[in-house]
DNA sequence: GTACGTGCAAAAGTTTTGCCTCGCC
DNA sequence: GGCGAGGCAAAACTTTTGCACGTAC
């Protein structure tokens, strides 16, 4: 289903890169997720996986989502729903926040340099070295004339 | 267990307010909750609330915290280990966030209205009214000499 | 060749639900 | 008294795991 001199995504590199042994599994996932810029599930990653090779179960996707995430490679988030979502890992700095639509649902990135700062400071100032941060705020749409739930 | 001119606790005043049916089990899961100050998941939820009453079910716990949750008198929170957890929400204003120790796994507690603000202003410049905020940081405890992983 | 990865199916863990009874308003 | 709430146990779902086999290095 690919060449097999079509070049490795991002992901597969950063995969190899860490001395992870890359199965033609673990290379489908790491294109997939390479190629979405969403949040999916482990249920969206299956789908889409097996797509490209359907020769994978979903034993291994949750089991590769978890050994990228032990790695750096991939984050996990919740926004509710029961279950656990994922999105390639920020760089060290320039982390991105989640604004979740309270009435679609829909999650909007965004980045904001401010904030990265304050944030770092207000850990310092706690005597802490920031790791992580996970932020989504939730919001509603700004009412406007005629729109309705 | 609990005498019968005990005042209700915050939350079963805040039940009540609600127009929520208030039964034995709620107005105990409600004591319990006004008494914790950390943020517990189902099961310690419902250990604690058979301290108080024996005659309360898991089940009710989860009918319960859900009921609350939908009524914004509880928050559900995601620190990572698979168990949802719940803690009393905030007013309508200065919301707080949680610093976790990445060594310890460790909960604290912090408030900042430069924060508060900064958040507001970003999300309504986006077009959206705020509506929560759910803010983890993850940090390590600065290093200092001597100290080791 | 060996150590580790994978598929399959069963297990484990968390949360929800059906049904009947009980209790609040 | 009626309608919703609760207990119990089964079901539904998500995630993990044991085992036998296959594959990357």
């Amino acid at each position: 289903m690919k060449e097999p001199n079509s070049p490795d995504s991002p992901l597969a590199e950063l995969c190899r890169q860490r001395g992870l042994k890359l199965t033609g599994q673990r290379r489908t996932i790491a294109f997939v997720l390479s190629d979405s810029d969403d949040h999916p599930d482990v249920e969206e990653l299956y789908r889409r996986a097996v797509e490209v090779d359907p020769r994978i179960s979903i034993a291994t996707v949750y089991r590769t989502v978890r050994l990228f995430e032990e790695n750096g490679i991939l984050q996990r988030r919740d926004f509710g729903g029961g279950r656990a979502r994922y999105e390639v890992a920020d760089g060290d700095h320039g982390d991105h926040y989640h604004l979740i639509d309270a009435d679609s649902g829909k999650v909007i990135e965004f980045e904001n340099t401010e904030l990265d700062s304050l944030l770092a400071g207000i850990v310092r100032q706690m005597g802490y070295d920031l790791v992580t941060t996970r932020l989504s705020v939730v919001g509603r749409p700004k009412a406007k004339s005629g729109q309705r739930e």
